[in-house]
DNA sequence: CTGAAAGCGCTTACAG
DNA sequence: CTGAAAGCGCTTACAG
């Protein structure tokens, strides 16, 4: 026989209301009696049943807000994906959403967005949250309202988000210079960098990870540069030229944010016969790239999945009060090739 | 205002039980009137709840039944974690579910746990087929009386399972050809293989596509030789330590399967400097490797998902009648190193 | 502080 | 072939 309110009630000899009022720690109930209930419930071995938790929920719809600085960033792509699945899923238990979408690292137009979609009544907001004091603050005033924040593919410390969805920034640049450690075998070899946007933190990390990682466990690697490309693509293809001609007997080249498309077009003439490019992410012209022989390998940190669950924590909490089981949940890092793609 | 069965009712001047007649496609109802139900339901956009659909199945509980051959295998250990976790998500609706286990490629001790589970009056079977005319004809005999099946890890073909969750064989042979091709970087190489038992089909594609894509691709390279371990570390170490006896200047080493345990124990008093061993999946003996530098990467198939998939497909199935999206479900193919652990 | 009743959206016998 | 009614397990006003 299944466990339900309605069997817990009558062994206690209550009503249902009050073993619902007790289970879910509501107000106005004589301790004692809770107490009794969830002992009970507890030894009944009781189980609540979502489905039936989720159709109460329909009465009120619960809408779930998202923001995602995205624009003219293919790398969101794959997000946004996940996102949309996600979503989908969510909305056959009756939720609503409301998508806002952005560019680049404008705090300013961040918080609008947010006081945009608060004003369209949401109850969550899985985010993209940009690293400012102003952000950090507009997230607290969330918590206050009682409007839970999930941030995916970055986070932002010291604040009450209820979860965060993404890798471990430092550690994927230990990976991109572990594959390079490994494709020397040992031999002297330099590399240069190319980074992104300097307004995104998540890449300094990257970087540290990279450089440390370099220093300390591959002694034969010597970075002889490293440059900024602001996320432009023509920035972004000059400034690899650039190297590349300063630096003709260059062995590698580690792209560690966007413009790989521009960068990677400065490449070809200047090649030597074992010149290695590694890329984060899997843009179409990394896909190009790694077709062509170009780039070795690149860095994933499952950019669907970030989508995807960081939706799904905000649903699950909306529909059943569910919070998440784990406040940071490191997305995988994993090397790709042209085989693996 | 939402849509719901009872608002399509209505509107078209009928009852919800004819509704849900045509929106299901239940016998016994005139074909012009269903006709017209679905298109109105169409037109109004209605969107099935699935709350009230689990909250309906929650009447005649449904099992679900899994089988895997992951004794004494320890890849199976994060597939089964990932069918913990998806089993935990689906009780929550109201299924039950029913676990054998056994160990190796035996299609007769398969068809009894089969059979057993079958008794237990179980809907739906997760399972680890093995790829056998027997085993093809129970789940034929599944399919007729109506048990889904739902294959995970490895595929049997020109059967009525209703999914596929797991990886492509030959494409993650060819995943670590290339990545010997890297690491060679067009110097004359010497690599062997070690497979593990001859019983497993997919381990046969893995070969073929590692073999396929060093001769095609990397022709600098050279396989000096293949050898099994059936699985048994034992075996394995004594076939590696013969290898390496064999071939004292061997470059490389890649375990297709099993046996990593035993056979990484005769790799580090052979090795010369720039020996490299690949292997796949990330069982203890390989997360040790390759924190000791006795194993340059690991190719992962992503188990959990594996497992967690399979049987969110089966559970959605039971729970909503939801056919899955794809009846193919490849999961992604990664290499992983010490950095990416 | 507690209980009785209605209702979320769907499906399922049952009667006709 | 069709409809009216009951019920899945939970929550939410409402009355007391």
């Amino acid at each position: 026989m299944r466990v339900t309110i309605k069997s817990i009630a009558e062994a206690v000899g209550v009503s249902r209301g009050t073993v619902d009022r007790a289970l879910n720690n509501r107000s106005g109930i004589n301790h004692e009696i809770a107490e009794k209930i969830k002992k009970t419930a507890e030894e009944m071995g009781y189980r609540p049943n979502l489905a039936a938790k989720a159709l109460v929920k329909t009465k009120v719809v619960k809408k779930i807000g998202i923001i995602l600085n995205s624009e003219g960033n293919e790398f969101f792509d794959e997000v946004k994906r996940g996102i949309e699945d996600s979503l989908q899923d969510l909305c056959e238990f009756g939720l609503e959403y409301e998508w806002r979408t952005m560019k680049g690292y404008d705090d300013k137009r961040e918080e609008e967005l947010m006081e945009e979609l608060e004003g369209l009544g949401i109850s969550g907001l899985v985010m993209t949250p940009i690293n400012s004091e102003r952000i950090i603050r507009k997230i607290h005033e969330f918590h206050k309202k009682n409007i839970k924040v999930v941030a995916i593919n970055s986070d932002v410390l010291n604040t009450e988000r209820i979860a965060y969805v993404g890798c471990k920034h430092k550690k994927s640049g230990t990976v991109a210079a572990g594959l390079f450690g490994l494709m020397s075998q040992g031999r002297e070899e330099t590399v240069a960098i190319v980074t992104g946007s300097k307004l995104n933190l998540a890449l300094e990390r990257r970087e540290r990870g990279f450089v440390e990682t370099i220093e300390k466990d591959y002694p034969n690697i010597r970075i002889v540069d490293i440059l900024g490309n602001d996320d432009s693509d023509e920035l972004s293809y000059e400034v690899t030229e650039r190297l590349l001609k300063e630096y003709p007997n260059l062995d590698g080249l580690c792209f560690l944010g966007a413009g790989v498309s521009g960068g990677i077009k400065a490449v070809p003439s200047h090649r030597n016969a074992n010149f290695k490019v590694v890329t984060f992410d899997l843009i179409e012209a990394v896909k190009k790239g790694l077709s062509n022989n170009l780039i070795a390998a690149t860095i994933l940190q499952e950019p669907y999945k970030q989508g995807f669950d960081g939706v799904q924590i905000m649903g699950k909490y909306l529909l059943f009060q569910q919070m998440p089981k784990n406040e940071k949940n490191y997305t995988e890092l994993s090397i790709i090739t042209k085989y693996s793609m």
